[in-house]
DNA sequence: TATTTGTTATATTAGCTATATAACAATTAT
DNA sequence: ATAATTGTTATATAGCTAATATAACAAATA
C-alpha cells in the first residue's frame, strides 16, 4: 500500500494512518465505494498492531469519510454522503485557525498563507473540479 | 489576563496558552518588545502550575516568537527579529497540508478554505499590512 | 537587602499511545 | 455446511506526555 510510517514523527501512528488515507482519496487513488483493507491486513502491511489501524478507521469514520460496516469492512462514503455539514465547516476553520494565526505572526502575509493553500491542492493533481 | 482556558478540550492546555497567546499578538493586543507575564503570575491568574506555562513559553521561543532572558522575562520578538526563515515557512506548510487535505475530501472547495483563510485574519481585525 | 525571576530537580497522578493476546459473533469464502 | 476472515470487545502491559506539587538555586530586579 502507499502508506509510509514515521516512528520516530510526533505524529501518533494512527494520526498517520488517518492522514495518509485521507490524502490517498484526495489522490483519487482510493474512490468512493472502494474498500479499505482489513484492519489486520493493513495492519501487517505497516508492522504496526492491528488496534492502531482500528483506530485510525474509527478516526475516518467519525470525521465521516468512511462508513465502518460491523464484522464486514470499511467503505470510502460518496462525496454525496458525506455533504459539507455546517458542523464540519467550522471544525474545518477550527483547525485551521491555528495554523493561520501562527503564520501570520511569524510574518507569513495572507498571499503567502494562500499560495501555500493552492501549492497543497496542486501537489495532489486534483482536477479544477474538487475532489 | 485575556487568556481563557478550557480544561475539558481534547488541545494540552499549554498548548492552549501558546495559541493565545499568539492569538493576542496577531490581534496586537500585545506587541514586539513587550515583555509576557512572570510565569508564576500567569499561572496563578489562569489556576495553573508554573511548569505549565513556562512550557508554553518555551514553545513559543522554540517557534520563534519570544526570547526569554534567564531569571529575568519573556519579551515579545520584533517583525525584523522574527524574519520568515525558509524552515519555518515549511514548517506552516506542513501544518497546513492535512487540515486544507481533510477540507478536500470532506468536500470543501478551495475558494471555501480560502474564505476561512480570510474570515480568521479579519476575525483578528488586522490592519492591511500585517501584524 | 529582600523580592522576584527563570531554572533545575524530584516525585506523583492521570491519560494517551502502542503493543500483545485472546475470545466472540457475524460475515464471507470455499 | 464448514472454514476462514471480519470488526468488536476485553484485559494487560510498557512507555511517554501532561499536569501538578514542592523545593531549592542563582541571577536579576526593586
Amino acid at each position: 500500500m502507499f502508506i509510509q510510517i514515521e516512528p520516530q514523527s510526533d505524529v501518533p501512528i494512527y494520526e498517520q494512518v488517518t492522514r495518509q488515507i485521507i490524502e490517498g482519496i484526495a489522490r483519487g487513488e482510493m474512490k468512493p465505494g472502494d474498500t479499505l483493507p482489513s484492519v489486520r491486513s493493513l495492519a501487517a502491511d505497516l508492522g504496526v498492531n492491528m488496534h492502531t489501524v482500528n483506530k485510525s478507521y474509527h478516526e475516518l469514520e467519525e470525521k465521516g469519510i468512511i462508513t465502518i460496516r460491523a464484522k464486514s469492512g470499511a467503505i470510502i462514503r460518496s462525496t454525496e454522503e458525506r455533504a459539507l455539514t455546517p458542523e464540519q465547516l467550522q471544525q474545518i476553520e477550527k483547525n485551521l485557525k491555528p495554523v493561520v494565526v501562527e503564520g501570520m505572526v511569524l510574518g507569513a502575509t495572507a498571499e503567502q498563507i494562500e499560495h501555500m493553500m493552492k501549492k497543497v491542492f496542486s501537489d495532489l493533481q486534483i482536477p479544477a473540479e474538487g475532489v
